[in-house]
DNA sequence: GAATAGATTGTCT
DNA sequence: GACAATCTATTCT
């Protein structure tokens, strides 16, 4: 069976990014490459919200090479490479003038699954394909070379397609302790019901303990 | 499961 | 020259 997915249009992304991160989750990322078609459903997103947002590559209104597509219209790829290593997908947000975008941080293999596998080089549990945000670049073969692609139309396109439950959690950004206090704001959002994020929105009801106490061996 | 170290290069100071 | 919106393998438990 194949599925259905359609761009989303300009509008989707052209508000605020807190609204787009939260929208995103339940879209599907879909890059056709070679005639193959490779799809994941987006189950995890942050928000990143220059000039004032100290963890965004755009703070203070910075305007280089790297981030000057976030100042331009919404709906366009935003790539960087953290580590020297891993790609990092984002989509602009906003208006124009408005240093926005939203990182995909984790997908749900949907379609292409064979295709992921053999991208990301061994061999790996579904889970582990597409669950951070570098690996989704690398199992969704996208680079650099995808920077300020339109996603409305083309190859790369976020879209709409099958729906599905979802419950939307928040918690705070990964790894930008460095922001301070911007860095505690709950602009990551995931769905709690997926198994494919990076890691769960908070931690799991401390119930029963996980495990039973170890006994002492007696006799 | 948790903690740790190491990889590796574009970007900005 | 310092550092980074991460991932993996290894070590210990």
């Amino acid at each position: 069976m194949t599925l259905s997915f359609r761009p989303l249009p300009r509008s989707f992304y052209a508000r605020p990014v807190l609204t787009v991160a939260r929208a995103l989750v339940g879209t599907y990322l879909v890059h056709e490459q070679a005639g193959a078609r490779m799809a994941g459903r987006v189950v995890e997103t942050e928000a990143y919200r220059g000039p004032e947002d100290r963890a965004a590559h755009s703070y203070g209104g910075r305007r280089t090479a790297r981030t000057e597509v976030m100042f331009g219209p919404a709906g366009y790829a935003y790539l960087f490479l953290v580590y020297g290593l891993h790609w990092q997908f984002n989509v602009v947000t906003g208006r124009v003038g408005e240093p926005e975008a939203v990182l995909i941080r984790a997908l749900e293999p949907v379609e292409g699954v064979g295709s992921m596998a053999l991208r990301r080089g061994k061999s790996r549990a579904a889970r582990e394909l597409t669950n951070g945000p570098g690996k989704l670049c690398q199992a969704m073969g996208i680079d650099g070379s995808a920077y300020g692609r339109d996603l409305t139309s083309g190859s790369l396109a976020v879209c709409s397609g099958p729906t599905r439950q979802r419950s939307i959690g928040r918690s705070p950004r990964i790894g930008v302790a460095y922001a301070g206090a911007w860095a505690k704001r709950p602009w990551r959002f995931c769905d709690d019901l997926s198994p494919y994020v990076s890691r769960p929105s908070a931690p799991p009801p401390a119930a029963a303990p996980q495990k039973p106490a170890k006994l002492a061996r007696n006799g």
